[in-house]
Parts: structure tokens; sequence; C-alpha cells
RNA sequence: GGCGCGGUAGCUCAGCUGGUUAGAGCGCAUGAUUCAUAAUCAUGAGGUCGGCGGUUCAAGCCCGCCUCGCGCUACCA
């Protein structure tokens, strides 16, 4: 029996839009890897969703004056369609607020409840708000922290200082609902009795067997999934409350649970379950070949950081102590992608959100493959990245315009020309002329399966740098030039023809609209499912994907680079967000506007400098550059040629005659094509605004400064 | 405070179980080339692998201490 796939991402809570780090985080490499196994022909099934339920839900509604349910269809519909915009092609899109999800939340509760031991009854006090006759969840009370002094510090965590807190921690108390300070009252929970799972959640982690029976192999999960899951087991493991006092939500399933709900983060997974049940049901399969499938099925939990206890520990206890269900072959969680330098923040408004991105780059051509490729280029598969607009001009123009669509253009752009279009007979040896490419492919391969996409996709480029590389060592042009009917062209161009169809197959679970583009020049239909099996069989026998007679397309420019000449439009696309970053930064300028002083230093290392005064008697721009100058320093003993990096703050005319301070001894160097002599000092403020360090006209040049 | 993960060329990052001269891309320098989106190709410069100490015939990879970043988690109740 084959096996079959069942691959999960985390479910978007539903208040907000999600930005690019949760794109990156567990959308784009479970879209990648879930593509790539249907490119194999294999059953596999993936399955998201909207995460609706919990207290910050209902406190989003309240503040802005709508129902919960007019909050969650609001974002269920943003995320599921920007997701869609994106090429992230779930199997389905469930949401948490069905009968269905409810059932099945219910039903797994009811099961766990009924083996008598897994849950714990405890009486404990709680907050109460009397006006409103109900409890309050942690995030309906605010009051002072105890750490910090905040004053709005909410009942489980202060914002202010980051401190995790428990309501009854907080001075002075009151409840959001009434403003008025909350009573304690006793109240019931159920609590699920995770520390009777730890022997075995330790082993199935550290060994990766169940019993001794192997289950995974453990060196294969990534170490900071491992390392912080044995952390926590280190910890021991508590029983942890799964219900909570509050009206939305899942109904707890006993008579004596009125007025409560399951806590969200018990239901959430379950979600995982019910968008199966959804997803089979309207294909007409059973989602217990899934879930319950045994050890033919690979289960994958796509999430990031922030969901590893959760995703290894909790859940997997919740499955084994319901029992019949599989556990998770790996769960690949990725790290945390900064901004620029920065984290992520909604409220500095530091970042770009899914769906604003699509907005704001309507005008961008093949706008989410250049988007997916600049976070698949930086994933943080290891540790935390970072995304920069500069990246992603450079991954764009220089791998995707220069490298691959350049290479996809020369080889379309000389097959029209020489052949009209139509691949010739050829005596070639396929698999000694592609060899590196067959083992590239086969080292891609393995990448994907381990989870590393960032390297799978640099090898993608590998096999598009060795079709350039190629081209340039056969270079047809030159030999065409005397022998139009060459076998050496033909050969060149058959086989460069082929690295393209390649790479065509080979991109689709990374650049999904691309890749039928270059189909289409190659004159062929969109990729279909399996066809990767052929294709891998294709390479590894030596045989042709393209034969002899087919027909080409014509070309068109895959990636128009964003550092064009001739069209300025996509750089001032990303010239506005650099420009929206700046302000951010300027606005928030005072309060950090000195940089820190540099470690100390000795009056020797000082001595070391040779600062001379000088007068720039000339100055010009440096063709080809922005941002250089070419100065010519006066110093009264000689005269320096200085090349500095100030063409955008100074023009050539303004500068003739200016008392300026250099260092006289720093090691010369060549900058395009100048050599520079020496360095000019200059004052740089918040905003980037330059002024130099000048001395009065007439005192004298070439003094030492000191 | 404890624990986990990370700190590798100017920048962004690879380096699987310790093994000869530490890798890639970008940037920089030099040269070649012109089919192509001013694209391509070759060559070169550049690293005390966060710091100190240790184990070993041999350490970026192992151990200890320190330091910085990210995260988890506590305590002083």
């Amino acid at each position: 029996m084959s096996k079959r796939y069942l691959i999960t991402s985390a479910l978007p809570y539903a208040n907000g839009a999600l930005h690019l780090g949760h794109l990156a985080g567990a959308y784009l490499p479970a879209d990648i890897y879930v593509r790539y196994l249907r490119l194999l022909g294999k059953d596999v099934v993936w399955v998201c969703g909207s995460d609706e339920h919990g207290a910050a839900i209902t406190i989003r509604a309240k503040k802005e004056g709508v129902s919960p349910q007019a909050i969650i269809d609001k974002y269920h519909a943003l995320n599921k369609n920007t997701f869609a915009a994106l090429g992230i092609s779930f199997d389905y899109y469930h949401r948490t607020s069905t009968p269905l999800h409810h059932q099945t939340s219910q039903d797994f509760f009811t099961t766990l409840y009924n083996q008598g031991d897994q849950f714990d009854e405890r009486v404990i006090e709680q907050y109460y708000d009397e006006e409103y006759d109900q409890f309050l969840a942690d995030r309906y009370i605010v009051g002072t922290c105890p750490k910090c002094g905040h004053e709005e510090a909410y009942g489980d965590q202060c914002e202010n200082c980051g401190s995790a807190l428990s309501p009854l921690e907080l001075i002075n108390p009151r409840s959001t609902i009434s403003g008025n300070s909350p009573v304690l009252r006793e109240t019931k929970h159920w609590y699920f009795r995770l520390d009777k799972h730890e022997a075995w959640l330790r082993e199935w982690i550290a060994e990766g067997t169940i019993a001794g029976v192997p289950h995974h192999q453990a060196e294969q999960w990534k170490k900071h999934v491992v390392g912080q899951c044995l952390s926590w087991l280190d910890g021991g493991l508590q029983p942890r409350s799964i219900t909570r006092d509050l009206d939305w939500g899942i109904p707890v399933p006993l008579p004596e649970a009125k007025g409560k709900v399951l806590y969200v983060w018990f239901d959430a997974p379950i979600g995982y379950i019910s968008a199966t049940k959804q997803w089979a049901q309207e294909k007409g399969l059973n989602w217990e070949d899934y879930w319950k499938g045994g050890d033919d099925v690979e289960l994958i939990h796509f999430i990031g950081k922030d969901n590893i206890v959760f995703h290894c520990i909790v859940f997997p206890a919740m499955l084994r102590a319901h029992g019949d269900f599989v556990l998770p072959r790996n769960v690949p969680a990725n790290q945390f992608l900064n901004f620029e330098g920065q984290k992520f923040s909604k409220s500095r408004g530091w970042g770009i959100e899914q769906h604003q991105y699509l907005e704001e780059f309507s005008d961008f051509p093949n706008k989410e493959d250049a988007l997916r490729y600049a976070l698949v280029r930086n994933l943080p598969e290891n540790r935390d990245s970072d995304f920069r607009w500069d990246d992603f001009v450079d991954f764009y123009d220089k791998e995707l315009a220069d490298n691959l669509g350049n290479f996809v253009n020369r080889v379309l752009v000389l097959t029209q020309k020489y052949y009209d279009g139509v691949l010739p007979e050829v005596q070639v040896d396929l698999s000694e002329e592609l060899l590196s490419v067959r083992r590239l492919v086969e080292e891609w391969q393995l990448e994907i399966e381990r989870f590393s996409f960032k390297n799978a996709i640099q090898l993608v480029m590998e096999i598009s740098s060795f079709g350039n590389t190629y081209l340039q060592d056969k270079s047809p042009w030159a030999i065409w030039k005397t022998d139009p009917d060459s076998e050496e062209v033909k050969e060149c161009m058959f086989v460069s023809v082929q690295v393209v169809a390649l790479l065509a197959v080979l991109l689709e679970p990374f650049l999904p609209f691309t890749a039928p583009r270059i189909r289409e020049v190659l004159g062929l239909a969109p990729v279909a499912p399996g066809e990767l099996s052929a294709t891998l069989d294709k390479v590894a026998a030596g045989e042709p994907l393209l034969a002899t007679g087919h027909r080409l397309g014509e070309p068109t420019v895959l990636f128009p680079k964003i550092n064009d000449r001739k069209d300025s439009s996509r750089l001032e696309i990303i010239d506005r967000q650099r420009l929206k970053l700046q302000e951010i930064m300027e606005a928030e300028q005072p309060i950090t506007a000195h940089e820190p002083v540099k470690e100390e230093i000795q009056y020797d290392d000082f001595a070391k400098l040779d600062l001379r005064t000088g007068t720039i008697v000339a100055a010009e721009r440096v063709p080809k550059a922005d941002k250089l100058l070419k100065l010519s320093v006066d110093l009264g003993f000689e005269t320096r040629t200085i090349v500095s990096g100030i063409a955008e703050h100074y023009t050539p005319e303004s500068l003739a005659g200016k008392q300026v301070v250099i260092v006289a001894n720093l090691a010369p160097r060549k900058l395009r094509g100048i050599e520079s002599q020496g360095m000019i000092l200059l004052a740089e403020n918040g905003e980037g605004k330059l002024d130099f360090v000048s001395w009065t006209a007439g005192f004298g040049n070439g003094l030492v400064v000191k």
C-alpha cells in the first residue's frame, strides 16, 4: 500500500491579517512540499483554516462594536483569498466555527472524558464580574503590572514589560466589561493530564520510537525543535486547563459545564481533523484513511517556532490519549522572519502584510513569484532571518531575471533563430552532457525531502547557471556564423532546451506562476500531477524531455528587471516601500537619536590616524556610479584624489573651495577604477543628511589635526 | 536566574555523524564574450569559523567558562 501524506499548516487566528513572516513560516514551505508531493503523484492532502475562537476575538469585536461573527467572517475571507492569490494551494481551508468542527471537538473531548483518567476536575478561584454576572477570562481583566507598574496590563500578560502574568497578580484589577473591580469566585475547570504522557513523549522525541518501536528518525527533526521539547519535558509536564468561562467557543459537552467552552488551544489543532473530514466528505473519501492509517500515513505539521511545544507535546498527547490517531512524522518548525532588521510590528506599521503586498505590488509583473522567491531564498529554516527590500531586488534581478529568465530567453531566441523553433535531429548522449545536472537534480530531491527548501531552490538556480555556462562554453553563435548547419550547434541547442524543460518542472513547487509560463514558451501544457516522476526517470536514463521535431513557442520576458534603464516603474514600487520605512524610522528618531559610543581605545590607537586639513579644488561625478564623486584635495604639499560616496548629497560645483579634513594615511583603495587616496570626514545626522568637518578658510592646508 | 537554538568572508547564508589548502550567492578587482532582459562566462582578492581554556594524532564541528542575539520558562510571591 502506498503512503498517504497528511500535511497541516498552523491555523491562522481570525482576528487579523497575516504578514510575510507568517507566510515564510508555515505556509510557503508547506506549499512547496505539497506541490512537490503532488508532482510525484503522491496521495496527499493539505489542510488549514481559520482558528476562530478565544477571548481575543470577542474583545476585538467589542472594541469595534461588531459581533465576533463579523470579525471572523472578515478575516477568514481575507486570509483565505490572500493565500489563494499567492498560490498557496491548500486542499482545504476550513474554519473552526463550523458545526462539523464543533461536533468533532466535542466528540474528542468526550472520548477523553469517558476514559476517566485523562482529565482532572479542579475548582479554582477566578475573577467574576458581578454586574454582568460572568466569569472573566484573563484578557478581560486589566490592572497594574506588579513588575513594571504599567497600569493597563492584561490578566495574562503585560504588554509593556512583556512578562507573563496571572490575573491574581494584578494590582487593582478591573473588569474590562463593566470597569468594576471583580470579585473572586469558585469555578470548575477540566485539566488534561499531560503529566501522564511525559514518559512516552520523551522517548518519542528523543529516540523517535514508541515503546521501542521505530516511528521516525529523531535526528532528522530540526535541532531547535527537539531541543525545545526536551527542555520542556525536563521541566516536567503539568495538567493543563482546557476549558474556559466564556460565551464564545465550543460548549463543553457536559451537563454541569454550562457557560463553559473548550479552551481555544484545545480545539484549534482538532481543526486539522475537522478540515480533513470536510475535505474527504466533499471528495467522497474516507477521512480516517488519513488520520487513522497507521504507518501508511505521513503526518507533517508546518508551523512557526512559537507553536513547537503545542504540536510536539500537547497535540500528540491528545492524539495518543484519544487512540487510533497517527502522530506527526516530523514538525519542521521554522524560526522567525524579521523585516529590515526588526521584528514585524503591526502597531508600528513595521513590515508588510500579505494582502497589502498584493495591493501595493498590483502593477508589479509576476509579483506572486517575486515574493515567493525572495522568501524561499531567505527562509528562517534554522535561525531567524531577515527580509529586506534590497535582497528582494537582488534576488529578483540577479537570479530570476539575469540567471533564470535570461537563460530561458537566450535558448528560445537562438532556437527560433536557427531552427524556427523546431528541435533539430541530433546524435547526442544526454546522460553524459547532463551528468552534472543529473547530480544536481538528485541533490535537489534530497534537500526537499529534508525540508531544506532554501538549499533546494539554490540547486535549481545552479542548474540554470549550468545552462548559462554551457551556452557560453559552446558559443553556438560563433560557430553558426561560419557554419549554419553545424552539428555542434544543433546539439548545443537541443541540450539547452532540455535544461529549460527540466527547469520548468523543478520550479513548479517554488514558482507556480512562472513554471507554466516557461512550459508555455516551450510549447507544453502546464505540468500534470505525477509528471515529476517521469521527468526524473528520463533525466536518470539520459532521455530527452522534448524530442526532435518538437515545436517551441515564442519567447517572452519572464522577469522584466527592477533596475531597468528604460522603465523605472518597478523600482518606483520598491522605492515606495523603502520610503514608508524611512518615514517610520524618522518619526521614531527622537527617541533613539544617538548611536552608542564605540568601544574604548587607547591614545596610541588614535595616534595612528593622520588627519590633515585640505581644500577641495575640483570635483566631478564618477561615471556609472550614482553615489561617487571624484575629488581633488589640496594638502599644500600635494594634491590627493579622493573618491567619496556623497554624490547624492552634493553637486560637484558646490564643493570647489570647501575646507575639509581628511584621513591622510588610509590605505588607498580602488573604487570604480579610480584610486582613492584617503577619506573625507563628514558627520551624518539621524535623517541621513551629511555635513563636512571643516575649518576656517586661510588657516592652511596640510596641517595635522589632533 | 534556568533551559533551548544560534553568532562562519564587506553583506546574506551552506557546512550531515571531528580528518588533507573552510564553501556558495551578492559586492569588489581583472580578463573574455555579444545569442540574450546593459544580460553571460572565467580568474582573483577577502575569513584568528563570537572570545578564552581544554580533550584529541586531528575541532568550525566534542567539553568547560565568558559574551552577544532570538525564544521558552521561572523566581523574588
